[in-house]
DNA sequence: CACTCAACCTGCCGGC
DNA sequence: TGCCGGCAGGTTGAGT
């Protein structure tokens, strides 16, 4: 999408657009006619730097300087995907927005059924930083600039369970609940495991573990269970395969056979391996 | 400030 | 067949 002008826009149902008071058509006015200049993420939310800056839209309702970039943000929330499609393909059932181009190139399309996901609509202080609703989340661990010693030091500050700071996106980000316990896996660690008695080896051991599956995760096109969870392009992804514990209760565990366990946890579902990963001494819920 | 948990939705599956 | 409870990959904001 980087260095297309958007031609048009389309938002559809009354949860699509998020923190926009003066509402769609304002939103669509100010995005359309602008180029995208670039394609960000972190964590699950994306975002597309536009330009230039438009005057179009409701006053009493903008950047707060001139000069400001606007910006298309997005998250993907439980269910959310992005599709390229050409123009003129049948609308997908959960279609919430559709941004076409003027040059012709395919329709880039948020879908979305559980709409825990949305768009907005936000300004840059600095062309190269994430937008303000985004700032709080941490970088991931495949992020060059990831700092694993300043990660350490705040998982010691913490008086929390292991999965529990995982999962906390300002803490570390990128991780939802399958990947934490595939690392939490192959790092042999209990997801209940107090964070202030980590030792650095194990914080070593379980970044690296992170890092492994994230890879290894992106390098298979990611995790489908089903249509819900597809490339840009459509393509299911294939690290479904390559789980370990995930959804995998009541079979061995690849390293010592004994029988994956599926345990209640923050109202979701927690997998290991009862043997791997032993409940510690003194854990943290 | 750190932490926990309900709420936000739709759809699918298994049990009755 | 249909209804109901449980479950699903995440974040937020109110409450403790």
């Amino acid at each position: 999408m980087v260095g297309r002008t958007v031609q048009s826009l389309d938002v559809y149902g009354p949860r699509t657009l998020r923190r926009h008071p003066p509402g769609p058509a304002d939103f669509i006015a100010r995005i359309v006619g602008c180029r995208v200049e670039a394609a960000c993420r972190r964590g699950k939310y994306l975002w597309l730097p536009l330009s230039p800056a438009r005057v179009t839209g409701e006053r009493g309702w903008g950047p707060a300087t001139s000069g400001e970039a606007p910006a298309v943000i997005a998250h993907l929330g439980m269910s959310g995907q992005f599709l390229a499609v050409e123009p003129g393909a049948p609308d997908e059932p959960h279609l919430r927005a559709r941004f076409s181009f003027t040059d012709g190139a395919p329709e880039l399309r948020f879908v979305d059924q559980r709409t825990f996901g949305g768009l907005a609509l936000e300004w840059l202080d600095h062309p190269q930083a994430p937008p303000p609703s985004v700032a709080h989340i941490a970088l991931d661990p495949v992020d060059p600039a990831f700092d694993r010693t300043s990660v350490h030091a705040a998982l010691r500050r913490r008086r929390t369970g292991l999965k529990r700071a995982l999962l906390d996106q300002t803490l570390v980000s990128g991780i939802g609940n399958i990947y934490a316990d595939e690392a939490l896996w192959q790092a042999r660690l209990h997801y209940a495991r107090a964070t202030e008695s980590l030792r650095r080896p194990e914080v070593e051991r379980l970044l690296d573990a992170v890092d492994n599956v994230l890879r290894a995760a992106m390098a298979a096109g990611g995790t489908s269970f089903d249509q819900l969870y597809v490339a840009v392009n459509g393509e299911s992804g294939w690290f479904e395969r390559s789980l370990e514990v995930y959804g995998r209760e009541g079979e061995p565990c690849s390293r010592c056979g004994a029988a994956i366990r599926r345990e209640p946890f923050m109202n979701r579902s927690s997998y290991r391996c009862p043997r791997c990963q032993r409940t510690p001494r003194e854990p943290r819920w």
